[in-house]
DNA sequence: GTCTATGCAAAGAGTTTGCAGATGT
DNA sequence: ACATCTGCAAACTCTTTGCATAGAC
């Protein structure tokens, strides 16, 4: 493992994600954490994004279209991208769920399966789902 | 809709893909299908792979690490991502499970929720998962 | 003082697109 | 004949990386 040492712009990014209930794209985050930071690079936000996935201090998402989204709600949950504007939504569901999802995967797989994620499609309230 | 024309091309991309249980890249296609047409470009690839997942004739999977990666079996089902050597596999479930978990995404979601994917993470066989 | 993080810019993957010519109906 | 599809190459988006400097410990 490296040595981790503490910085303003890893710290504005984690306070961002985690203060937002939006999954924002890495360039998302970085026009919101320049305005803290005037000068911060892209490079940067992607390398801190990477570092706190990798810390499992946040989630990428992966939609099949579009750049990979950033979740900093570490409780285990699922997501529903809108069909129609493309949002991110949270959905929660009991842990119970998600655990027998995971051990139900188990059995069936010829190997171990250790966590899953979901992603449901669907159009949200705005867009006019019912 | 567009009018849709008949192609060799496309039909052995859709042949390559429903006859294989891997879930090749676009680039995977892309070498096997030169063996056939020596001239094929990377761009026909991707242009016939997106008109099948349109057609809901294949599902295009993302993974958080490389590229998209395409799937020509159109029954639902579920894949579990190795950690270790990032291959894809099938993992059938009760139809019926599928559909509770779009009834259950529903509810709790407000819009509405039409389908859904899981990825599961985990150790295939051959890279020493239980 | 040393080691990590940053900003910048360039490079790298993966994917899409415009166009002239080939192909299917 | 006409519309669509192909091959090619250039363009585009998203993401990573090398390097010199600034910042943390």
């Amino acid at each position: 493992m490296a040595n981790l040492k503490y910085s303003r712009q890893r710290a504005a990014i984690k306070e961002y994600l985690s203060s937002t209930l939006d999954h924002p794209t890495a360039d998302t985050v970085y026009l919101h954490i320049r305005e803290e930071f005037p000068n911060i690079s892209l490079g940067t936000v992607y390398r801190n994004l990477n570092l706190l996935a990798d810390m499992g201090e946040a989630v990428k998402i992966s939609t099949p279209d579009g750049g990979d989204r950033f979740d900093g709600c570490t409780v285990p949950h699922y997501h529903v991208v809108c069909q129609s504007c493309g949002r991110v939504f949270d959905l929660k569901v009991d842990e119970r769920y998600m655990q027998e999802m995971n051990e139900l995967a188990d059995q069936y797989f010829e190997g171990s399966v250790a966590a899953h994620t979901a992603l449901f499609y669907g159009i949200c309230k705005d867009c006019g789902g019912s």
